[in-house]
RNA sequence: GCGGGUGUAGCUCAAUGGUAGAGCGGCUGCCUUCCAAGCAGCAUGCGAGGGUUCGAUUCCCUUCACCCGCUCCA
């Protein structure tokens, strides 16, 4: 599939337009235009209802370990900047990083390591280089272990040098290992290194602090100690609000909570149409259960969301579930499997992330309560200390344990977290459903037809109510069955031009059925409906046209 | 953020140092009894800013956006 005729149509149809266009756009922002908002309402929709208010807490669902309450939040986008500190955000992004003008790479500059290289040029096979006296120079690598230092530095000075390697072990000595900003702080220049791909000192930039998250004022007056940030995730409005939620509600472990809302990451390069944009909305949900019972959960979860992408339409072969290996796993996690779709915009046998899916064991709740845990210190994990001494980052100090009135126990519950990009998956959605096929004309000729499969649930707009012709009493006809629908579905009214031209209207914008008035349903009171995908038509009676709708839309 | 490419109508494209055209789409009317039909008419644009020039959509600079590659990706 063409990626630049969705991206075409949803232009031109009203799916999704660039923010801010008129003044020439903005980088990693997308508006959703009139038929882009229903689809994506109808994909949150679709999530809410199946995952909460849909949910039966009464049964013990297939492949769950347990009955279990579902229930669901809306909180604020600003929070307590402390909230950050202790998820771990606000460390991990602030990240610096150097470029190296002459390969091009980018590197995290606190994990560049710098190795002080004494050289002995006399072991060069060039003659030049080997008259010179001793030196020292400062070589960077990414290596992290002694010997991949080694392997790497003898590599890069053997040739620079001219020295064989079975010498290199006489020609070169690592006389200081640092981490590469320790050794500035200490007072070596950064030109005076060489960079982690190059042979010459002097190609890395000064280091430059990459925030990827969106800084904002509280207050009219405002200066830096009342910096705030916008949520990166929604996820932590939920661990925060666990407690109220518990005291509130009646839930019991173990439980869900869900929230859909908007999350700001500024991403370093935002590509692919709206696939990593800086301003997203998350569907996500974080479900607490008994540590001993976390590992089915998870698997739980990871299933269960997988099939509800399969349900939506989106096609075992292009839709995979990938367990992450252990050393891919994020600080918190013990477990991880990102739900993947193969988009078009992508290299051929690659998928981009639809949904992660992540056991967090108690590293949220336990951070907001204690204080941030150090990532490093699996698996017990403990407070991760300043240089003074004292937490890093303080808790919050409030008790955030769960009390088992059944069991008589207290503990921390562990979390199962899925989360899912609501326009990811509206993309997803997108692509899977355009489809170029033909359909016959008028004379029977073969044409090309432009159509979005959409699933019927998905469906910006779910019928499309036609005059087959604009007199004779049909548009009246058609207008009274239009309004009946009107107060169960979205529905769209059409007189204008040639059916056939209406019929590839509303194929184009994936409206699964029209409903056509003919001179017929003026005598015996029939319609015909039409199927999107099929083409096939059938006739029923005028006034049952909400109740065929409602089947087909929702399989009742 | 770096390197390369590209920006002309809603979409797909053309032409030009001297006031921008086509096809499709859209709107209005006529016609039209089932899959983009026909006729008539209407509307809409040189991404933005600056410079060179008598005059810039065209040449130059800056900027913004998009595409490809690199980098990054909790």
């Amino acid at each position: 599939m063409d990626m630049d005729k969705l991206v075409s149509l949803c232009k031109r149809r009203g799916f999704l337009f660039q923010s801010s266009e008129i003044y020439g756009g903005l980088n990693g922002f997308w508006d959703y235009g009139p038929l882009g908002v229903e689809l994506k309402r109808n994909v949150k929709e679709a999530w809410w209802r199946d995952m909460v208010t849909g949910h039966d807490e009464l049964s013990q669902l297939p492949g769950a370990p347990s009955a279990y309450d579902m229930t669901g939040l809306d909180c604020t986008i600003i929070m307590h900047p402390q909230v950050w500190k202790c998820s771990g955000h606000y460390d991990l992004f602030h990240d610096f990083m150097v470029d190296c003008t002459s390969t091009k790479k980018r590197y995290r500059y606190d994990q560049i390591y710098a190795v002080t290289l004494s050289v002995k040029p006399n072991h060069s096979t060039n003659p030049e280089i080997s008259k010179q006296q001793p030196f020292t120079e400062v070589w960077t690598t990414l290596a992290s272990t002694p010997d991949e230092q080694k392997a790497d530095l003898w590599k890069r000075a053997g040739g620079k040098y001219s020295v064989r390697s079975k010498n290199a072990d006489e020609a070169f000595e690592m006389v200081d290992v640092k981490k590469l900003p320790d050794l500035v702080k200490a007072g070596t220049a950064l030109t005076a290194v060489v960079a982690p791909d190059a042979n010459v000192p002097g190609t890395l930039t000064a280091p430059r602090e990459f925030n990827l998250m969106f800084k904002t004022i509280v207050g009219a007056l405002g200066g830096e100690d009342d910096a705030a940030f916008l949520r990166p995730e929604t996820a932590q409005g939920i661990f925060v609000n666990f407690k109220n939620v518990v005291d509130s509600s009646r839930v019991k472990v173990p439980f869900g909570i869900a929230q859909v809302g908007k999350s700001f990451r500024n991403e370093i390069t935002p590509r692919n149409f709206t696939f990593r944009s800086r301003e997203f909305e998350q569907m996500e949900i974080e479900f607490f259960c008994k540590p001993d019972t976390s590992q089915q959960w998870y698997k739980y979860w990871r299933d269960r969301r997988y099939q509800w992408y399969l349900d939506l339409g989106l096609p075992r072969e292009r839709l995979q579930l990938r367990e992450h290996h252990a050393e891919e796993l994020s600080h918190y996690s013990i477990g991880t499997a990102d739900i993947e779709y193969a988009f078009p915009f992508l290299p051929a046998g690659e998928f981009g992330e639809l949904e992660g899916v992540a056991h967090r064991g108690d590293f949220d709740l336990r951070s907001h309560m204690e204080g941030k845990l150090d990532p490093n210190s699996k698996p017990d994990l403990k407070v991760e200390l300043g240089p003074d001494g004292k937490p890093k980052h303080r808790g919050s100090g409030k008790d955030l344990s769960y009390f088992d009135d059944q069991a008589r126990q207290r503990f921390v519950p562990h979390v199962i977290e899925p989360s899912a990009g609501a326009d990811r998956a509206t993309l997803a959605f997108l692509c899977e459903a355009y489809h170029e096929d033909t359909a016959p004309d008028e004379n029977g000729k073969p044409q090309e037809r432009v159509v979005l499969k959409l699933h019927p649930r998905l469906a910006p707009i779910k019928a499309a109510v036609l005059p087959l012709v604009k007199k004779d009493g049909m548009p009246e006809a058609a207008q009274k069955i239009y309004r009946a629908l009107k107060k169960q579905f979205n529905v769209y009214y059409d007189d204008g031009g040639a059916v056939g031209r209406r019929y590839r209207r509303q194929d184009e914008i994936g409206t699964p059925y029209c409903i056509t008035v003919d001179g017929q349903t003026l005598t015996d009171g029939t319609v015909t409906v039409r199927d999107r995908d099929s083409l096939k038509q059938w006739r029923i009676k005028a006034e049952e046209c909400p109740a065929e709708i409602a089947k087909r839309i929702n399989g009742e």
